[in-house]
DNA sequence: ACTTGGCACTCGGGACGGAAGAGTGCCAGG
DNA sequence: CCTGGCACTCTTCCGTCCCGAGTGCCAAGT
């Protein structure tokens, strides 16, 4: 039903409408690529893919704009994406080798995505639930009062104050240290409800109490509430133009942690580029947004997700090269570390 | 040289331009503000401070808009800032109470501000460099690498990775942290530096080597290259309106920490709120933008600077009395902490 | 069965012009 | 020093017109 020139027609419209933001004729068309036919043919061939939902034009009388639905078959069934030159790929790795933490590591990866991609990056810290755990510490802070310090594998340091409820001594903190480390050192933030289940019979009976409130701020606010940190950036790339409803729309979208969530959520397999166009995201507000996103993680298994958003128009198989490459060496670096 | 009445007829126009944004007439200033006198005696004064530079028309037959110079002498001369009702500090003093941690009291902070004046938010981390040492934690990474941690007294946790020349034992590892915190437990940051120069003195001769590694990027790190950060939040609040060159290069703007830095240092004295307006901000893209700031802290020296951000075309009175309610409890919270 | 050139048609956008309205500056009189 | 009156200046808003881009359709050609 589609033959290979209609697909090709498809294609020329995406790009050049990617390119020059006005809709596309059919004489364009034919100057631009060298299919060689006539404006006639393509015309008719519009007419299918117009009837087919591909494409609308905005208007009688002007050329035409790819659909959501237009833009899909493009993603899968196109080009797809654009690998990316041994020295692209060697800037990539020296700008996020220079990173020297996790929090820059973040910052780093995306002011490079929004770079590289022109477009808004949105970049997830490695998750707390597929984290281990490394190392925790208390640090008195009065002596009713404890920070606590969870440190993942990941890199990740997380901190929070415990208030308690009676005063706690020295020795005591050195005891329940001990303890957290030894029980749950290595294991999986996922593992640390049922161990910490059992912690109190490791405690001292005196200290029991002081124990507990560190052991629920650490089942409440590290693993329930499964606290998981997106940094955006590449705002500015944002042109009010691609967005009939304005900006004030989008950004509010992004400034909500929840909805960044459920957008990278959505993008279903984490392993390869996944792609997701216009109303395809239940996101109210970012229905006329794509957004690019691919799992990153150390090794095999992936730790969380990056990508970019913009708008449908958009250059899918940059976005999609971009994406994809930085995924891999966000994953290089945090393995090394 | 400026009348009562000529001040009178300034703070109408500033008033009325803020809240309708569209240029103000003679004749609507004695509509709604009730001076007792015609549209013509108005009309004298308003060329009066047209020729002084407090207001301009964006065309003959359009009403008056107020210069910079103009709003400036409002915020100066007029009715200052508008205290906020004790419901309303109430429920500033709850939402920030909830905070569980410093990161969270600035999230919140930032949402706050955003939400209470409709305007960019701006929130400093407490500022490095004011801060003391409370804690300095050493977790190995593995045997050539240990993860050091500074907790302050400000609440603020920096991570490093150090890498070290050589391989480390647990009993050096032990040795050299006790020597940290004995030595920069309650220092200032500033003071951190004279106080690691002596340090390898205190070291056995084996291990200076790898302890000198953990010094320089302390030292590097956290002191010399002084670490501020600077959240921003309520971008969605600007209106395209009211940027004639676009809501790109304020958005730009917004992204860049160096940026952000400089503006809040620009506003000299840290106790009073001060206000900075459009071209009197030094940054370039920032010009036609207003900021309200202050310093904050715990007690009677300031940590660290917040304020809000946003067109000159501001509600001067009510984001002074924002910013100066919210510095003053986010100074109470992080006192408690 | 597909492609092609020709042609009439539709519509958006820019140019032009006139009318309405807002707001001003100035002046002469209280 | 204030005030009412008045002429003047622009902007804004329509309505009209025209041009060009791009289409859909058809009949003819391969």
């Amino acid at each position: 039903m589609l033959d290979d020139r209609k697909l090709a027609v498809l294609r020329a419209i995406v790009e050049d409408y990617v390119s020059t933001n006005e809709p596309v004729g059919s004489k364009s068309i034919v100057d631009r690529h060298n299919l060689d036919v006539s404006p006639a043919t393509i015309r008719n061939d519009m007419a299918v893919l117009e009837e087919q939902g591909f494409i609308v034009q905005p208007h009688t009388s002007a050329g035409r704009v790819p659909t959501d639905k237009g833009y899909r078959l493009f993603v899968d069934r196109l080009p797809g994406v654009k690998p990316f030159s041994a020295a692209e790929r060697r800037a990539i790795e020296t700008f996020l080798a220079g990173a020297y933490d996790l929090d820059d590591v973040v910052m780093r990866t995306v002011r490079l995505l929004a770079q590289l991609t022109r477009q808004v990056a949105v970049v997830q810290y490695p998750s707390l639930t597929r984290s281990a755990v490394r190392h925790i510490e208390l640090v008195p802070l009065t002596d009713r009062r404890l920070l606590l310090i969870l440190i993942t594998d990941t890199g990740r340091v997380e901190q929070r104050s415990v208030d308690l409820p009676s005063r706690i001594s020295e020795d005591a903190i050195t005891q329940l240290r001990a303890v957290l480390n030894a029980c749950l050192d290595g294991r999986r933030l996922t593992e640390v409800a049922s161990v910490v289940a059992d912690l109190p019979e490791r405690i001292t009976p005196e200290e029991r109490t002081n124990a507990a409130a560190v052991f629920s701020v650490i089942l409440e606010s590290l693993v329930e509430r499964h606290e998981e940190r997106i940094v955006v950036g590449g705002a500015a790339n944002l042109t009010p133009a691609d967005f009939s409803r304005g900006l004030h729309e989008v950004l509010e979208a992004l400034e909500e942690q929840v909805v960044l969530m459920r957008l990278l959520g959505e993008s279903g397999d984490e392993a390869s580029v996944t792609v997701r166009i216009g109303a395809e995201n239940q996101v109210q507000g970012l229905r006329s947004t794509s957004v690019v996103a691919v799992g990153y993680g150390s090794g095999d298994q992936a730790l969380a997700k990056l990508g970019v958003l913009g708008p449908t128009r958009m250059d899918y198989p940059t976005a999609m090269g971009a994406v994809r490459a930085v995924a891999r060496y966000v994953g290089q670096i945090l393995a090394e570390s």
